[in-house]
DNA sequence: CTTTTTGCCCGAAGCCTGTTCGGAGAATAG
DNA sequence: CTATTCTCCGAACAGGCTTCGGGCAAAAAG
């Protein structure tokens, strides 16, 4: 018997992710209101072991959550943008960071390039564009903004789960 | 009685979205594997109540279906990227959209600006960025592109239900 | 090689939840 | 006032989630 004082055990020790968890996770990262029985079929395993398995990576952290993908154009937003905003000294100032409170913000990242942030903002319409770039513009930290407003969206999901091998192989001379 | 020979009755006449569907519609983009009882409770509703009003939202594609939220970073694929496309005439070509083939693309835009594509990217390492990029440039419409890498994410959510009304009220003078 | 341990899987069963149904109540139109 | 429509609720059924115990194979220990 395992003396288990000291040391205690992990419930989920972190295992390495296989080609059946890919599967599952492509699945769930498509469609999450499918059954664990037909999540089975389409793996080839039982109701309970993908319960277990998609238990495991939401302990582990691969599974963030589950969402509803909600329609920006039905909800009264159908005005998509990117804005990139150069500042003054290092951009992530608390300010900054609160423009996260507004609903229309859906992602803030720091980047390379010119800009120091990137802004992906979803508006009711132009005026409210403008009514959101001003209140941009009015944090100190901000030196300028570049906005890029998409017309149409041909694509737009979340992180999938599949990993293209072939793009990693080494370049072949031009 | 009624008489339904020649208009066929829609199953869901184009209702307005109420206050109560936003409350629900908020829910749901936060955290969809809530129950129904409970979303009930939040809502002041019963359970039915609610189940009847999501059904009509997936019906009308306010909600365009429910997904598993992945970690890209745990998937194997840290490295966030925006592409920033010029083309040659119109970009909307067959070659450019089948670009969605591959996993590691998660967004395609037509926008203004320099550009005419924004293309949003995750993966695996620079290595794999510049075999996608020389993917990019080997299509015959592309003339140059521009590629901001995000160092760190600060943000990044789906569409939420609520809009701010501030956002469009008149601005007043500076 | 034998034994033990570990990890992963499955079938069965209980319980919680999704889903449907019929009816009540309010608001509106005729 | 009456009829219609719409939305809601309580109850009940059915189905899926979740747990449990046990079996099997591979790896590790002896």
């Amino acid at each position: 018997m395992q003396k288990t004082d000291s040391l205690q055990k992990r419930a989920f020790p972190p295992r390495e992710i296989d080609a059946t968890d890919r599967k599952i996770l492509g699945e769930l990262a498509r469609d999450a209101s499918v059954s664990f029985a037909r999540l089975g079929e389409a793996v080839g395993l039982s109701a309970p072991a993908v319960h277990e398995r998609v238990k495991r990576l939401k302990a582990q952290g691969v599974i963030r959550g589950t969402v509803a993908h909600l329609d920006g154009a039905r909800l009264g937003k159908p005005l998509l943008a990117f804005v990139h905003v150069t500042t003054k000294g290092w951009g992530k100032t608390r300010a900054l960071m609160s423009l996260a409170d507004l609903p229309e913000v859906e992602e803030i990242h720091s980047a390379t390039g010119d800009t120091c942030l990137i802004i992906k903002v979803r508006v009711a319409s132009s005026l409210a564009l403008e009514g959101l770039l001003s209140r941009i513009y009015d944090l100190p930290e901000v030196r300028a903004t570049q906005t890029y407003v998409a017309l149409s969206t041909h694509l737009e999901r979340s992180p999938q789960a599949e990993v293209t091998q072939a793009l990693e192989e080494a370049e072949t001379l031009r």
